[in-house]
DNA sequence: GGAGGTGAGGCAAGCGCTTTCCTGGCAGCG
DNA sequence: CGCTGCCAGGAAAGCGCTTGCCTCACCTCC
């Protein structure tokens, strides 16, 4: 591999000077010897070695994003948001999947720390772990603490710059809108308890339904996976359970698609007999058949306002933004059947 | 930021001995020594600078990945692959998404290379593009003559390690399906024609209705970007101007689920006016309405081969593996209607 | 008791680059 | 003609870490 000194020999150079050309530096230096350097550049194919720059440079660049998973598209569509700010302040990403599973997202906030990167973004959802939450905290102080940025999206339990999606707001508009179309025997397919996201959907959920004096008894929440494989079993296990609902909410777009392939697989009419109801508005839901009536949360919006709270100095005081749910009325609702429907298993 | 020689002088040792017990070298040292710099390690909340561990060692660890786009089911799911197998044998992964721009892509050859990747991985269709070939191809070879690996995934431009999904294969299995079913009248809603992932599954379905007699003229051809809006926009397009087709075959799955939400909005029953074929088998495939046929590619496996390949040092002749494509029979295809189907519109 | 052996720990030389500070040459000026 | 000022280019000091080699103390054995 060719190195700085190779590229300052062969152009007959100090290796300072190569350096200067090569950065673009502000010190001057003669179109000869410019030329010369960049001819032995383009000679050499030579490439800077990004780590012995990073570690002469004092400059911290690079930018540390945990995700649950980006290929699971309510990651995807976040982190396009934080691409596109990133991407316009020329830093590079760092991306890791911690697969839902808190030790590892203990483990990439160290590796993180270990690239130096100036900035790091927690996105997907906290957890309800006070041990966790507890280490997590601490490692973040000490990152902070040497100058580091942290930004989250979408968790309590880190006290710094945040951007919220207002999942409770999205659960009461869920719950309005069943309340209006008549639905009183609600069932819901949730994600996993420990998720502050599945809680706090859930809550609002709640509360929508207790305005008008209706409770959501525990039997009717079922817990699985926040994807597409939880989303069927839940259902399944939930309309054995309790024949009587007219209305399935999801508690993530994921799952509503598993809801209405298990329906559709027990030929229940959606909406006619029952309606589901999703949550995020990922791409894919309006081209399921029915097309998915959900709670639109703006991910783009949240990845790009998560970087631009890391990359921005910061106040003194923390800031949180809370972004707007807003309901998405598609085909998978409609008005609760006058009679308990008829299963056909 | 704490660095080794703070431990080192918190623990009253010498960076060396410090080093050797973080690093669990096999050099021997002392339990006492050891413990006080553990302890001095975990006061300070020392992390490694791995930039500068990566210039200290000369092992270069990492591995690069280029893809179009993670969030891309097609790629997410190669990504698993690679992942897994990365895992298992205690390397990053460095993703980059080039969104189909030849000149990202060709930039990102040369960040991975400044971060000294062991490996670097092309996922994604080539293109036809000779200029950009050979530029490719130079860069490549540069990062190769200093020890890099580099492997491909479905690319033919690069003589190296590769595997190659059989897209043409599966071209051919698509056009003895529809030949099969009686269709006589197909279009196609392809990707751009630059990809050669388009070329290779178009010159395969040829092929199988040229065996049976039938040819595909251009126009019943239409090209657009290889995601869902493009599959929307070229389905009308087609429709519109060859009302006689009774089967649509979309080059991968992302375009066929723009084109049944577009016979959707335009009330064209699937099958029964017109059949619908995908490519690639995405997982949401089966979760459409109709579920869609479509030509399984083993998507996962080719990512993890792939990584095998770029980490295994090598054979001295380059290896090719091409992973088999495999019809799956879903509903959105069935027997060609007997007459022209009545449009809607 | 001295030679030789052993093993823990430290010294210091890098890894490839940036950047501060210095040098040496030249023009400009009194 | 000698001095000052300026400027392009180079020497060298790190950045934070690893690791080959050396030292030194302590044993062991003849």
């Amino acid at each position: 591999m060719a190195t700085l000194s190779d590229v300052a020999r062969r152009a007959g150079v100090s290796p300072a000077t190569a350096s200067r050309v090569i950065n673009g530096s502000s010190k001057p230096v003669t179109e000869e010897l410019r030329e010369r350097v960049l001819q032995a550049v383009a000679e050499l194919q030579y490439v800077p070695n990004a780590h012995a720059q990073l570690l002469a440079r004092s400059h911290r660049t690079a930018v540390g994003v945990i995700v649950h998973d980006v290929s699971d598209p309510y990651f995807a569509e976040i982190t396009r948001g934080l691409q596109r700010v990133a991407a316009d302040q020329g830093r590079l990403l760092m991306i890791c999947n911690s697969y839902r599973d808190p030790d590892r997202e203990l483990e990439y906030v160290e590796l993180l720390r270990g690239q130096q990167v100036a900035a790091i973004i927690l996105a997907g959802s906290g957890y309800h772990d006070a041990t966790f939450t507890r280490l997590l905290n601490e490692k973040l102080a000490a990152y902070e603490a040497t100058g580091g940025r942290v930004a989250v999206i979408g968790r309590h339990e880190h006290s710094g710059d945040a951007v919220m999606p207002d999942n409770r707001t999205g659960g009461r508009l869920i719950g309005a809108e069943l309340y209006e179309l008549g639905h009183r025997e609600i069932g819901v397919v949730a994600g996993p308890a420990v998720l502050t996201t599945t809680t706090d959907r859930l809550t609002g959920l709640r509360e929508a339904l207790a305005a008008h004096g209706l409770s959501l008894p525990e039997h009717r929440v079922r817990h699985a996976a926040f994807d597409r494989d939880g989303g069927v079993t839940a259902t399944a296990a939930l309309l054995d359970a309790e024949p009587e609902l007219t209305a399935i909410v999801a508690l993530n777009d994921s799952m509503a698609i598993g809801a209405l392939t298990l329906l559709r697989s027990r030929s229940v009419a959606v909406p006619a007999q029952v309606s589901v109801v999703g949550f995020d508005d990922m791409p894919i839901a309006r081209d399921v058949t029915p097309a998915l009536t959900t709670v639109r949360l703006p991910l783009v919006e949240m990845g790009a306002r998560a970087m631009s709270l890391a990359l921005d100095p910061g106040a003194a005081a923390p800031r949180v933004e809370v972004l707007p749910a807003e309901m998405v009325r598609r085909d998978s609702t409609g008005p609760a059947p006058e009679v308990t429907p008829v299963r056909s298993r």
